[in-house]
RNA sequence: GGACCGGUAGUUCAGCUGGUUAGAAUGCCGCCCUGUCACGGCGGAGGUCGCGGGUUCGAGUCCCGUCCGGUCCGCCA
């Protein structure tokens, strides 16, 4: 007999049906028992009275206790006026069981998963991730997750984009944030970095002939976690050929309003809102803001505003020199080439940077990119680098950019940012399946761990402990 | 690297100016109950108060150190 899950008993009063779930509740009456069975689709209340059940069945029933995996053949029957409950998608029926089976055992839990869990200890939670995501929170974050980036490919896929998959053991860059390395095994004192972003690669896929680019990609930064980040988060990143930056903006504007709407929310102000960089500053003193009212916030409304016009430089305070304030690979916009490219009127040099914010979070960045070799390297010139290291750094990239390359630019938005926002979890750890704690350790698993001296060896590295004060 | 907050039953917490048997809720175990739905009722078990040292007649409580966890600053193109 085929499986039925618990929400498609509705409907299917009189028929006989089986059931496989987990036990959320048992109400024992005495000479009736209530179980409430939960599975993927959501829980439905079986009745168990011992004249109805084998004696096998009748035997087990005694033993069975929160969180045991049943298998239940029974009947499916409405429930009386009395007994319907409304707050149950399953409310107007309930199973009347003949057979029930113990498929898998279960002790007491270490922490309640029959309500919000999000009061435990997080330390907890976290050993245990895979109690804690049979909370009704946890599923509905993971599985809303699922549901958004399922949604946002179908609209690329759409638009002709081709989904690739960039590397993730690459070259580690100087600039931007701290890598994670790692160890190259069969050369000696060398190692591989995961990549902060996509960037190059997506670039590269431009000069490729690819047009339409996207990914849902996992990127890694070393830099200590916080709430709203940690040391692996994922994107969607996308870059367009023959593009404006209107082109981008307005691409990343109607997938971001079809996909919210389609998942249920109000987006507070189409066409969203643009604001330059100097507006911002002057209203909401930063480069990030929240359009809501109180009244948008109680109803979960979405603000978004693009942000645009951002300095394409700033003073670095260390060095004393420049330094880029987004993204060393963007354009400056047309009416500044010039001036880029004679390294004049540095302070006032526009970038065709886009910023997406939405409920005061900045939930993606993207910019029209320099697709010319010339443009490029002006920009490290100006942030000092010499020829050498202009080479170093990006001379793949200034290589690869002399062969026909199409004006291109792209953007990159903060999957768990989002969810965090349509979810309203203050943490991205709550919106992750398997996220690290706040001090950068993994969910269920122990790393970081310390290595074997023959791992040691053979990669060719050697631990340095820090000495102890 | 820095600042701040926390650590007491399985879980979430309370525990006063230091005071003799460390509590509550929930979970767990047992008994009762044929219409419950976070069922209810009765009973029970469950604690090295993170760890170490100190002050004191006496420390969960005060002091020092340490470990662990969290939040923020720095950092995060």
């Amino acid at each position: 007999m085929e499986r039925s899950t618990a929400v498609e008993t509705v409907g299917r009063e009189g028929s006989e049906v089986l059931l496989k779930g987990w036990v959320l509740a048992r109400r024992n009456m005495g000479k009736i028992v209530f179980l409430d069975v939960r599975d993927r689709s959501g829980i439905v209340q079986v009745v168990c009275v011992p004249a109805e059940l084998d004696a096998e069945s009748a035997a087990t029933l005694d033993t069975i206790r929160g969180e045991f995996v049943l298998e239940i053949h029974g009947v499916v029957q409405a429930r009386g006026a009395k007994q319907i409950n409304p707050d149950m998608k399953t409310g107007t029926v309930e199973v009347l069981a003949k057979r029930v089976a113990v498929l898998a055992t279960c002790p007491a839990l270490p922490f309640e998963i029959d309500r919000d869990t999000s009061p435990v200890t997080e330390e907890l939670r976290l050993k245990h991730r895979y109690l804690d995501m049979r909370s009704e929170r946890v599923q509905r974050n993971v599985r809303l997750r699922s549901e958004m980036v399922r949604l946002m490919r179908e609209y690329f896929f759409a638009k002709d984009f081709v989904e690739v998959e960039t590397p993730y053991l690459t070259q580690s860059t100087p600039e931007g944030s701290r890598d994670f390395i790692i160890p190259s095994r069969l050369q000696p004192g060398k190692f591989f970095a995961l990549p902060q972003s996509p960037q190059q690669y997506k670039q590269l896929l431009m000069v490729g002939g690819i047009e339409r680019y996207f990914q849902i990609a996992r990127c890694f930064r070393d830099e200590d976690p916080r709430a709203d980040r940690g040391f692996e988060f994922t994107q969607l990143d996308l870059e367009m050929s023959f593009v404006n930056r209107e082109d981008v903006m307005q691409t990343l504007e109607e997938m971001t309003i079809l996909v919210m709407e389609k998942l249920g929310y109000t987006i507070k102000q189409k066409p969203f809102p643009r604001v330059t960089y100097k507006e911002a500053m002057e209203k909401y003193g930063a480069d990030k803001f929240d359009l809501r009212t109180e009244e948008d916030k109680a109803n979960g409304v979405l603000a978004f505003a693009w942000v645009i016009d951002f300095p394409f430089f700033e003073k670095d305070e260390k060095s004393g020199g420049w330094t880029f304030t987004h993204n060393p690979f963007s354009t400056p916009m047309p009416e500044f080439v010039e001036d880029h490219l004679a390294h004049r009127n540095v302070e006032n040099i526009v970038t065709a940077q886009y910023d997406l914010v939405c409920n005061g979070y900045e939930v993606g960045g993207g910019s029209i990119r320099a697709h010319l070799p010339e443009l490029l390297r002006a920009t490290y010139e100006i942030m000092g680098y010499s020829a050498e290291e202009i080479d170093d750094s990006i001379g793949h990239m200034l290589d690869a950019f002399q062969y026909g390359t199409p004006p291109h630019g792209g953007i990159a938005l903060g999957i768990e940012r989002l969810i965090m926002i349509l979810t309203g979890e203050k943490y991205v750890r709550e919106v992750q399946a398997f996220p690290m704690t706040g001090s950068g350790n993994t969910a269920v698993m122990h790393a970081p761990a310390m290595i074997s001296d023959k791992q040691a060896t053979e990669y060719h590295i050697k631990p340095v402990m820090p000495e102890k004060k």
